[in-house]
DNA sequence: TTTTCATTGCGTAATAATGACGCAATAATA
DNA sequence: TATTATTGCGTCATTATTACGCAATGAAAA
């Protein structure tokens, strides 16, 4: 990392959501020499796009391409940031000294949020500050460096929202997926229970699913169909939204 | 300006809107040495917080406090700034030309929309580099530099989106206002058209409004109500927002 | 092989929301 | 006093939502 290659003040912090046992999970770094962790996250070359840059860090993380990622918001109180997280890892030579005047500046981070298919993540990868890597579900996150709670949290808002605007299954669901597993994404998501004859109706009004024919056979009950996207139709419904109140 | 008491790299683009004659308006500043126009704006000092800065850019221009203010996007393109608009201030010793490094840098900018009732700003205020400030309506704004045109446009989206989860009017109308002013204002946003009585319907059934007895009266017709927003009832549904989609 | 079990897929009835209108009431003006 | 433009209230058909009932069906137990 060439700091003096990057844009100073400004950082990107990102939250990588998966959905797995039915939770939602987030993509967590164990930073060495401390019992805290943190988001994936990065600094902004200058000669990248902060967007790109956000791509670059998933990518990075998680091996994948074309992962679905929104900006949420940027977190720019005057106080967010400090060296506390950066200062062990000093001290042990896991930075350099130098580095030190760069991580003391006064930063405001840009949160983006990703949806990625969990099973899609085979071996994401720890940065040289992290032990390890982990999917953290939600319910039970860790103790985390500066203000990374907040920013989950707020993260987790901006996607429930989202979701009453636009289909966010596509992201976070395998190819082929059963009505269930669909509500309980959307449940989790919600932080709901729905009505399971209610909820397919509405689904399958929106006109995104199509029925593969095959089901989902194993267990002792009757079978549900599979079914997949229809990716015209998604990508429409992701361009325009859902109708919703005067529009 | 003290250049060396700011956060570098990121700057403040502020969209200020206001609802006059059944436009919408956006107040601009006229560039000195340029016909170009530009947003209010400005830069974040290290000892304030980024929104605080915000509001405290909101209040140099329109002398008002408590303005609603919303953050909306980071614009963060590797090439969206320039000194282009900045060369002929420094020739004309409009800023001194050691100013010239700090704008020299590559800036993203944070974007916020304001809403403020139009005619509580009687007095808008020019910057030191601008020769005037006013309202422009949205069909014809003028020039603008570097990309505040898509700023402007990115605004306006987040505006009509939100305005489909949470009442906005509140902000925008004076303290009394009619059905049809009110109506005026979600047509404007939406740019669409709605048949006056469903309108007035949904919007009753929200309960945010209370009809204060009073008529607007003067013109050559049946004179319709005065109503204004319900504080209680209209912060519940700014903080709640309103029911759509699967929640 | 048959029965049991959990759960799916489909359906229905009551209620609420929406879209497209009709019409009498009314403030200013001719 | 009649005219005009526009408001406030109401109706009706259609669509969406809520709250359920029930037969069908894979797998597992009897």
């Amino acid at each position: 990392m060439l700091l003096h290659n990057l844009l100073p003040g400004l950082s990107i912090d990102c939250v990588i959501f998966g959905f797995h046992q039915n939770e939602l999970r987030v993509l967590l770094l164990k930073m060495k020499q401390s019992e805290r962790w943190s988001l994936p996250g990065g600094f902004i070359r200058l000669d990248r796009d902060v967007d790109e840059e956000a791509a670059h860090i998933l990518h990075t993380r998680t091996g994948l391409d074309n992962i679905f990622l929104k900006q949420f918001h940027l977190f720019g109180k005057q106080n967010r940031s400090n060296t506390s997280h950066i200062e062990p890892l000093i001290e042990q030579n896991v930075l350099p000294a130098s580095s030190f005047q760069w991580f003391d500046q006064r930063f405001a981070t840009i949160g983006y949020y990703a949806l990625v298919e969990y099973a899609s993540v085979t071996q994401p990868i720890a940065d040289t500050t992290s032990d390890c890597i982990a999917w953290c579900p939600l319910p039970d996150i860790p103790s985390l460096i500066l203000d990374h709670h907040q920013i989950i949290e707020h993260a987790r808002v901006a996607l429930k929202e989202e979701l009453n605007f636009r289909p966010v299954g596509r992201n976070l669901l395998p190819d082929e997926f059963t009505m269930p597993e669909l509500q309980s994404l959307y449940e989790t998501i919600l932080e709901t229970s729905l009505d399971r004859r209610n909820f397919r109706r509405k689904i399958l009004s929106l006109g995104i699913l199509k029925d593969t024919g095959k089901k989902r056979l194993g267990a002792a009950n009757k079978a549900p169909s599979l079914y997949t996207f229809d990716e015209v139709k998604y990508a429409e419904a992701v361009e325009k939204g859902f109708k919703s109140g005067f529009l």
